[in-house]
DNA sequence: TCAAAAGTGTTCTCCCTACACCCATGG
DNA sequence: CCATGGGTGTAGGGAGAACACTTTTGA
């Protein structure tokens, strides 16, 4: 149990928080990784009891090297999950006065990619649940924004980056990956057209052709290419849709 | 002058700045503006002296409402321009552990793009100045790193936004426009093809068509269209280069 | 008078789009 | 057996890229 009143400033300094949107993908649909926020988990959950959130927390001071450490240390300990430093990237800094009504706190919003398959296992069921897109709830403080925001900053990154790498199984079928861009989008796609485009990047590489050739009802299993992958991610990627 | 000591925490709390990559350009250049860091101008001064550094400070914590707000603030006490707070735009975080030797303090960087010949006269002549991108000077703390990020952020926005609007002067002519998106993306485009790409989108009105009609040496003046401006950028912007 | 700057229009190519049919599986 | 899902190719259109010449002004 720590003291209280420890800390001494000059000046006001507000909390420092980081909060995650992880967002998976199961071969159907988009999915976010919520926690449900405990009565009394710690001295911080005095707020919003009982209403799922976005996993996150304090940043340590003395232990967290940056901003995306937090994120990743808050959110292996709210669910399990433990994800690599660089797998975090910034969404923005949310900074309104009284998003938080205990005391003045500014968030970084992080999003993270994440092979739902391989890491469902890991998640902790019992503080932490994937919600389907469709139906998440209303969120405690402003998580909503911050989830609004994650979105839009998703829907622009896929044009520059190939993101379906991060996201789809390691083995995985066109149709799968379309209703991905069509879930992270909101848009539908012809069929033809979006498979030309996708095999035009030289990224996909055919893992089982199973004999029958073409005209069946079974999809066509790929895998990423991942040096073709890396050379296209380096010397920049556009994707029109 | 406040005493010392005044605020106390449970917890750790880092400090929270905002810095400001304000952007100008005069129909030649991409400049942005920096300060010199004095030798006393306030307690939080006393590391980098004398080094040229991007505009920026302290989140205020009872008046800064978000922390654009701080931006805008410092903005103004640091080198008398008063931009609007959705001039600033989000970079980043930047959160490094050691990036001040001072104490654990993290920034969110912001970018503005201003019309150079309209404030450069506000701009306060003692405490900031105005430098060329091309030769900016080595900068205080991770400020070299920051303006980096901003750059490429800007290079990024560039195509979803017609950022010309807020750099260009009222009037200007088009090799201007196309000098500043060459300057920003840093590459050459052929000038009949990027007449054209501008033309196409309707922005751009003909202020004054003296006499001279074509074949010579004195360019054609345009002024914005504002309505359509709005109006692409609210549906949406694509631009290929 | 010569070099540098600015205005203009056309062609070609490539990529995106729209679109129809066949096959296999599962209910 | 029929509905559903998945695989394949082509034709047309639009937009970007490449390209040369003329005029003027300033050195």
């Amino acid at each position: 149990m720590k003291k209280k009143g420890q800390y001494i400033y000059e000046y006001k300094h507000p909390a420092v928080t980081a909060d995650c949107v992880v967002f998976g993908y199961d071969g159907k649909e988009l999915k976010i990784l919520l926690i449900k926020r405990g009565p009394e988990k710690e001295a911080s959950s005095t707020a919003f009891t009982g209403s799922w959130a976005l996993p996150g927390g304090f940043m340590d001071v003395d232990k967290d090297q940056t901003i995306a450490h937090t994120a990743q240390r808050e959110l292996k300990e709210e669910t399990g999950l433990k994800l690599g430093i660089k797998d975090f990237r910034e969404v923005a800094a949310f900074s309104d006065r009284d998003r938080d009504p205990r005391e003045r706190v500014i968030t970084i919003a992080h999003y993270a990619l994440v092979k739902l398959a391989a890491v469902e296992a890991s998640t902790d069921a019992e503080k932490a649940e994937w919600f389907s897109m469709k139906d998440v709830p209303s969120l405690a403080f402003d998580h909503d924004q911050i989830l609004r925001v994650a979105c839009s900053r998703l829907r622009q990154d896929i044009h520059f980056e190939p993101v379906g790498f991060d996201l789809m199984p390691e083995i995985f079928t066109l149709p799968q990956l379309q209703n991905l861009y069509e879930s992270i989008l909101e848009v539908k796609f012809d069929r033809r057209n979006f498979a030309n485009k996708m095999k035009h990047f030289g990224m996909l590489t055919v893992v089982e052709d199973g004999t029958p050739r073409h005209g069946t009802r079974t999809p066509i299993k790929y895998r990423f290419d991942k040096e073709n992958y890396d050379r296209l991610k380096a010397k920049g990627f556009q994707l029109e849709f």
